[in-house]
RNA sequence: GCGGGCGUGGCGAAACUGGCAGACGCGCCAGAUUUAGGUUCUGGUUCUCGAAAGGGAGUGUAGGUUCAAGUCCUAUCGCCCGCACCA
């Protein structure tokens, strides 16, 4: 047969027309089938087209094409992309989402989503942006207010100046917006909405144990980091005169004999009343030095309040400073410095010229006095010099002193975190309204259920003034309270984003109930997630508020599982120009041009060929000819020969024994590594062989090796398969087709190629068959011509033989 | 400073359990087809000595273990990522 050449775009076209207009691919739900459930995409209202995320789209699609041809029910949020249809596809392609937030580009927006979430066939999508979804986040918020969970409080919050609103502290990246990175973040105080997470700090760091192996470990390290749990003790130091009590927070108990001083943090309360005004000036000019800069550049500096506080155990009268290493945000925001056992405390007090004492010697050693010491010394030890408690271990001391100062009142053991309660107002227009009234007589009043959802209005004004831009929609703020009737004022701050993140994967499961976010029997046949798929940078963000939010759910009694997802999968990001592709920098462009020239396919299976997907990589285009020519090449051969020619079949083991080797490979690493570039390359060797051996294959064994091939592309290049599929005489999706199965027994080689080494260096190679005896590997060895000059004169001082691979002739 | 990871051709990379380093692709070189270019097909392509056969060297650097090391161990240099005056 003449071949025809490789028209992608045809292709591509007819069968997404085909798949689009056909219930071809409708979700096919089997209880006899076990579940296997594909997460590799947020859908942040921006991020459905985003280019960063082409590599989850093709690791997920593939994995999710795979699983299905196993014969798994598969959930895939992508929905029909996961059986074809891919985000480069042309009639999405312009919906890019807009930069700028001007009405226009809102209008444009829900417009896009809209469409979005009701224009494919299968019935699982949710988006974020609809007012169903709204719904069910002020549903939770509601939930969570009535159990204490969610509270309002004036706090100091990171203020981003550009994008003019408050942002958690995961969002604050290097003291700058993780969207504006020059921009550093200022600290504002204002009401705001808080999340308990802290209720849950203890489980989400205990249930991280189990997701031990499962989940990478650098992935959990930063978790753990985050959530910060330190074990120490509360102590009260006493203001000298008033007695008021200092609170400080320390993990050393066992060395308050040696502290030296006391420092507050400059933006500590009691600093109102202990400090003057030109005192309290320079504590402002400490913190706002600080912001947004890299600790380790910025020098100790602090100030003497003129004030003395008491130290409880000895009685002692320490010196009050403020300083700027000490941070509001961590502990009880006032430290006590002993410099002798803390480096940060000696630097500090060796500038100021404050004293420092040792209370510490090693286990095997005496004290050591030295004045000129030139750094903190003896970490653990005995403790020495403090009353009471000199002589014992530092870990025992540690306990009895916390102990004692529970007793007489003056403190008690306590654990820090560093995570704390997450904020989740915004000043935006486009987040879920907090779903409160604000009512002059009854307060802070929730909007009644059978009220939700409380949307957004159409006609606003965006001032980026920093104030929300629904503060100035009179219908939108101006209410009756629900409680009283009378005139009140609606919340007009909207949720963090990230809420909707968090659990949007639950409600994939049943995106259509109207009754509940989502029916807790679909849930049980669901949960937890077999495999989720995401970037390293939702480590901390989205992976710690979506299991924050599974065990909030879980406590409510909606669902089961402890943890939202059983294996994580962290894929490395698609870097251009040096920087991380990101809609928010607009380096976004090239997948989009590369689909159009070389075709979905192409660049598909371009982005799986680079690297494997754990990995970063640069995006370049080059070398994605490479890819299309493969796909050609398969083409032109697919098409010369269908129907297949009778031809001698002299190639047929050959050419079968290489179809099975590849379809092992591919198979192996689809239940393991994933490595999708060595699959690729394996079908390419098959095919470059078959290329060598077109000749002489005969017309059966063709037919069953370009069935398989098509198979085997239908998870990296879903249209050529599908068009393969149809010309190989077959009707309907190849997906839809089993995944072939490999026989171990055709993927055998007929004889093993033995190599022989002289001192560990190849010298010769030799052909047997598997299981020859040693001894006569040996035998052939040593008789070999060339391995004979290379032991011309020498002692053979042994011989290793691993049979079928190796023999090792050690000679000297 | 603490924690994690990575260093392999001109380039992206492969080598999964210690057993043939560089699969596959890009790029480059040659040949065939073509009036020519492009396409397509075939062959070559780590470095180095050699006309060739063939030899030698080679996985950041220096040691070590081993019959055998890209892979394991020790030290060291470089790069990347995360955390960070966290008391």
């Amino acid at each position: 047969m003449p071949e025809k050449p490789y028209d992608h775009t045809h292709i591509e076209l007819k069968w997404h027309e085909r798949w689009q207009n056909a219930d071809f691919y409708k979700a096919e739900e089997n209880s006899s089938k076990p579940k296997f459930y594909v997460l590799e995409m947020l859908p942040y209202p921006s991020g459905m087209l985003h280019i960063g995320h082409i590599r989850n789209y093709s690791i997920g699609d593939a994995l999710a094409r795979y699983k299905w041809m196993q014969g798994f029910n598969v959930l895939h949020p992508m929905g029909w992309d996961a059986f074809g249809l891919p985000a480069e596809n042309a009639a999405i392609k312009n919906q890019r989402p807009p930069r700028e937030w001007t009405l226009d580009n809102i209008a444009a927006m829900k417009k896009t989503h809209r469409r979005f979430a009701f224009s494919y066939d299968w019935d699982r999508e949710v988006s974020t942006c609809e007012p169903e979804y709204y719904r069910w986040n002020q549903w939770f918020f509601l939930k969570m207010l009535e159990r204490g969970l969610a509270y309002r409080k004036r706090a100091l919050v990171n203020w981003c100046s550009k994008c003019a609103t408050v942002l958690a502290n995961e969002q604050v990246v290097d003291g700058c917006c993780w969207r504006h990175e020059d921009t550093p973040v200022e600290q504002r105080a204002l009401e705001q909405w808080f999340l308990k997470i802290t209720d849950y700090a203890d489980e989400l760091l205990d249930d991280m144990a189990g997701l031990e192996g499962e989940w990478p470990e650098r992935v959990l390290t930063m978790q753990r980091n985050w959530i910060g749990r330190s074990e120490g003790t509360e102590v009260d130091f006493h203001l000298e005169g008033t007695g008021e009590p200092i609170r400080v927070f320390t993990t050393r108990v066992d060395t308050i004999y040696g502290a030296t001083c006391v420092i507050l943090a400059p933006e500590h309360p009691l600093n109102e009343t202990l400090l003057d005004s030109g005192v309290k000036a320079q504590a402002k000019a400490m913190v706002d030095g600080r912001a947004g800069r890299d600790p380790g550049d910025i020098d100790k500096e602090g100030i003497f309040t003129g004030r003395y506080a008491v130290n409880p155990y000895s009685g002692e009268k320490v010196p009050i400073w403020i300083a700027n290493f000490v941070l509001m945000g961590y502990g009880t925001g006032a430290i006590m410095a002993v410099p002798a056992h803390d480096e940060r405390d000696f630097e500090f007090c060796r500038k100021y010229g404050i004293a420092v004492r040792p209370v510490i010697r090693p286990a095997d050693g005496p004290l050591a006095i030295e004045p000129g010491m030139k750094a903190p010394y003896c970490d653990y030890g005995i403790v020495e010099n403090s009353g009471q408690w000199s002589g014992l271990a530092s870990a025992d001391a540690r306990k009895q002193m916390s102990a004692h100062a529970e007793q007489q009142g003056f403190g008690k053991a306590a654990i820090t975190y560093r995570l704390k309660d997450w904020g989740i107002s915004r000043q935006r227009y486009w987040g879920t309204p907090i779903p409160v009234i604000h009512c002059p007589k009854c307060g802070v009043v929730p909007v009644p259920e059978n009220q939700l959802p409380v949307i957004l209005p159409d006609r606003i004004e965006i001032t980026g003034a920093g104030r929300s831009p629904l503060e100035n929609v009179p219908e939108f703020v101006n209410v009756t309270c629900p409680a009283c009737g009378e005139a009140a004022r609606r919340e007009t701050d909207t949720m963090d984003t990230f809420i909707d993140s968090s659990w949007y994967f639950y409600r994939y499961c049943d995106a259509h109930n109207s009754e509940r976010p989502f029916d807790p029997e679909k849930i049980a046949y669901w949960f937890e997630i077999d495999q989720y798929i995401g970037g390293v940078e939702h480590a901390i963000l989205h992976l710690i508020y979506s299991r924050f939010f599974t065990k909030m759910m879980r406590d409510i009694g909606l669902i089961k599982n402890d943890e939202p997802a059983r294996r994580l999968f962290t894929q490395g990001m698609v870097i251009a120009e040096g920087a991380k592709m990101s809609k928010s920098k607009g380096n976004v462009v090239g997948a989009d041009v590369l689909a159009d020239q070389l075709g979905a396919d192409t660049s598909r299976m371009f982005v799986l060929f680079a690297a494997p997907p754990e990995k970063e990589v640069d995006w370049r285009t080059e070398g994605a000819e490479g890819i299309y020519r493969f796909l050609g090449r398969v083409y032109r051969f697919l098409t010369r020969n269908t129907p297949a020619e009778a031809r001698s079949g002299e190639s047929d083991r050959k050419v079968l024994r290489k179809l099975h080797q590849t379809l092992r490979k591919i198979t192996e690493d689809f239940e393991t590594r994933w490595h999708f570039n060595t699959c690729i390359a394996s079908i390419m060797e098959l095919v470059n062989q078959l290329y060598a051996e077109e000749q002489n294959i005969s017309a059966a064994a063709m037919q069953q090796v370009l069935e398989t091939i098509a198979l085997m592309l239908a998870p990296f290049a879903p249209y050529l398969a599908q068009e393969m599929w149809e010309e190989l005489g077959h009707d309907g999706p190849v997906f839809r087709h089993s995944w072939p199965t490999f026989d171990a027994e055709l993927a055998k080689e007929d004889e093993a190629e033995i190599v022989i080494q002289v001192n560990g260096k190849l010298r010769a190679r030799l052909s047997a068959p598997f299981g020859t005896p040693k001894e006569e590997l040996e035998a052939r060895a040593l008789a070999d011509e060339k391995v004979k000059t290379f032991m011309d004169g020498k002692q053979i001082v042994k011989i290793i033989t691993v049979p079928d691979k190796i023999v090792n002739i050690v000679v000297r």
